[in-house]
DNA sequence: TTCAAACTGTGATCCCGGTCACGGCTGACC
DNA sequence: GGTCAGCCGTGACCGGGATCACAGTTTGAA
């Protein structure tokens, strides 16, 4: 049974307040919330709506004016770069839990990039003036963005250091390495097809192929019906250092 | 000695100094600080001591606990990470009234690239603790970090395209842009050595001066004893965008 | 089960740009 | 002035990785 507080509903529940509840209690898993009670998430989630979007579809295109926060709710997306000659460039992928949109409603300016779903996804959305305001209440929810924002830019830098001191073999074990779970063992790692490294490190499709049969090769790795273990974690981290 | 690259590293002692007022004029025209008033940046002001630092002489180091927010006074710094083979990639030149640090300050994680003087500095350093206080109390200095963070990611978001989009004339000429100072008809750039271009955009020296000497014959941008200026800025934008 | 669409493996070719080598400038400091 | 340390310009070489081409393998929808 639905309860709010310890007082039991006695009359059947308007559907929206228990998916309220459902979309409370997931938003209290968004480590951009964490810190606040029950009912400082519960004012978020009433101000948002959710918004189904089939594989492949464009959530925000680059250069748009942008005026709301996604949160992913479940499925996944890619933020990605497009060239005027096509090729994309994969700068993240979000899965459950993940965010995106704030830059442009920390500082009003333009999308600065496409956000594309790659799988039917469905996003909670909150729009610019709400979300502005609950922030200015809850300091809180300043200060998680700003872990955000420092996480992400370390991230960011740490790939421009990669794309620049490592070469294609080196990223590509570094992707991997990244992308594991940590199985003790021996670790798996989420499907993610070579096409997709490739944009995420740019590379071609074709040496991430090779630096995948490489690794199989020396036993660092192993393959099975496109799922990927870490067989030799040591192996892989040193091949993600520069080599002199 | 210590060095890294060329550049030997030298350590000075800190000196303390200076008057109240005249920090509190200079905090004011620094973004992060714009929106408060006088008597709250002054309140920042008195948190402060300014510290010395000869040319190349390294103020923060990878790895190391973070725990104070520096403001260039005067001088240059360089963010830098450094490979195990010693190569150095410039993620960042700061100049006065730029600052460095905050994201440590903010996560608690270690730092995340070194900081090496480029010329002789002064740095306004505030600690940790009382940062933190202040920022607490004063609500518009947090919009302003997430403003500038918002800023810096969009930087490295771009670069990172850049780096896998771009040759490398197309990143010289994206560096010459982003340097130039806004004087009409021909646009000066501030002096860089081609060294220095070359770490920032993941090239060679050498390979910088060759697209150097193109855009000169070209007639894309003069140099007059080292002093670049930009002749034709439309053709340099063209070249900075990803070729078909 | 079947068939199309998407993904992967691998060879051949070519070229951008890194590296090496070296000589010519420029400027700072005795 | 001389000399020394950084810069810059340019040629020669060659290797990592993009590109093209095509065959084999999975996957998943009907």
């Amino acid at each position: 049974m639905v309860t709010f507080g310890t007082t039991p509903l006695r009359f059947s529940p308007p559907t929206l307040s228990v998916s309220l509840e459902r979309i409370t209690d997931f938003l209290s898993t968004v480590p951009l919330f964490r810190e606040l009670d029950r009912a400082a998430v519960r004012g978020f989630a009433e101000l948002t709506r959710e918004q189904k979007f089939a594989k492949g579809a464009v959530i925000v295109s680059e250069g748009d004016p942008g005026d709301a926060l996604y949160v992913v709710r479940s499925g996944e997306v890619k933020v990605v770069l497009i060239g005027e000659d096509g090729r994309e460039v994969i700068l993240n992928v979000l899965t459950v839990g993940d965010h995106f949109g704030e830059l442009s409603l920390i500082d009003g300016r333009p999308r600065s990039a496409h956000v594309v779903a790659t799988q039917a996804s469905g996003l909670l959305v909150l729009r610019r003036a709400d979300f502005r305001r609950q922030v200015e209440q809850s300091p809180a929810v300043a200060w998680g963005l700003m872990i955000e924002l420092s996480r992400r830019l370390r991230q960011a830098d740490g790939t421009i250091g990669s794309l620049v001191l490592l070469d294609v073999p080196g990223r590509v074990a570094k992707v991997l390495l990244e992308n594991a779970t940590p199985g003790q063992p021996a670790m798996m790692v989420r499907q993610i097809t070579h096409q997709t490294m490739a944009q995420m490190i740019g590379a071609s499709r074709e040496t991430v192929s090779r630096a995948m049969a490489e690794f199989q090769d020396r036993g660092f790795i192993s393959v099975l019906r496109r799922q990927v273990t870490i067989v030799d974690r040591s192996a892989l981290e040193a091949r993600s250092r520069p080599r002199l």
